[in-house]
DNA sequence: GTCTATACTAGGATAGAC
DNA sequence: GTCTATCCTAGTATAGAC
């Protein structure tokens, strides 16, 4: 048995209000209505619209971290981690990223409270994807001259443009495709499989 | 001599707040007061907030197409077009993309009106990079095994998520190395890429 | 074609009763 | 803690004069 409090649901309304429309178009009201909490109690649980943003925002922020730790810092091979976070099946493109969304909000962006939480998830993301790359060149998965900032920059951005396309051609097809892109190139790179399963035979580090 | 028309006027502030701030979040009295004119001239030339909104979409994806036709159907290899693409310096990362921030607007994905010129410019940009991604595989630039629809699909989603990186970090940093993750990738598949390391003289920018 | 004046709703927040 | 009533400004659009 749970019981939830109007602070809770406020949040949660928010949360998804941001989600769906974004900061600045998202009214007070329409949080109100959302979750069927009165005017007073929401201005004594947040003295403003941007306290409940900020208690919002962080809790999109903190949502989407634990799936990507799961996978980037669960079983398998760097490579065949790396792999299976490009092709994860959770997401719903068409949808938008709960978190991404919210660098094209200006009301955002111009306040530090309200951003913060973003960069710091991306900046959380970059670090195990980029140590995750590490690991594969160490382990001979993937070539020794490149870049592992900039390889987990760009496997941000796939995903994170990813949306945008899809969102613009009103298919989640090209965020798929995107993807299987990436995928496609790592897989070619890999030196020890030109077409194969990407099973590793050699013993990997742990 | 140019005479500029007062629709002419609308137009373009309408165009600059919708990549400044979005469609939702621009007001009729935001493009007022940035171009100057009454109340009466903009109702007299475009109906509604929309009908602006729409003229000003339309304004801003044409603009954007020139300088990829340019570099995509200009000279040079298929891979050093597809290099140049993703090396070119004319974005402003922090600012986000005319063209896609459109589509973290819900009142723009909900108005097919609004929504169509984006779809347009996304889906000539694919058509110009599949294309040439298919001639670089075709001469041998490229392995053959790679889907251009895939890769064309990934050399956008490179572009528009390093737009959300970029925002989300404070920091252009990340669209420039997501961008040099591409080309590394790119140049490391070559065929005939020298027995060198695929590390690139690093610097972002070409 | 362009202007000012006006109208109505929604956004954001406060006051005070219970 | 929660509710309803109220306040003020901004968003969107119309009316009618020039």
């Amino acid at each position: 048995m749970i019981l939830v409090g109007s602070r809770e649901q406020l949040v949660d309304a928010m949360s998804d209000l941001l989600w769906e429309r974004g900061y600045a178009a998202t009214s007070p009201r329409a949080v109100r209505e959302r979750c069927g909490i009165g005017q007073g109690s929401m201005y004594y649980h947040f003295p403003s619209k941007r306290d409940l943003g900020a208690a919002a925002v962080e809790h999109n922020c903190r949502a989407l971290l634990p799936g990507t730790i799961a996978i980037l810092e669960g079983p398998g091979s760097p490579l065949e981690r790396l792999i299976a976070y490009l092709s994860r099946d959770d997401h719903q493109p068409l949808k938008g990223c709960k978190v991404g969304r919210l660098t094209q909000d200006p009301e955002v962006v111009a306040d530090p409270a309200l951003l913060a939480p973003v960069k710091v998830a991306f900046a959380a993301t970059h670090g195990m994807l980029a140590g995750v790359i590490s690991e594969a060149i160490t382990a001979g998965e993937l070539p020794s001259g490149l870049n592992a900032d900039h390889l987990a920059d760009m496997m941000s951005t796939t995903i994170q443009g990813g949306y945008v396309l899809a969102i613009a051609a009103g298919d989640r097809a090209p965020f798929d495709n995107a993807r299987a892109g990436a995928v496609d190139l790592l897989r070619a790179l890999a030196p020890t499989s030109p077409s194969q399963d990407p099973t590793v035979p050699e013993g990997h580090l742990t």
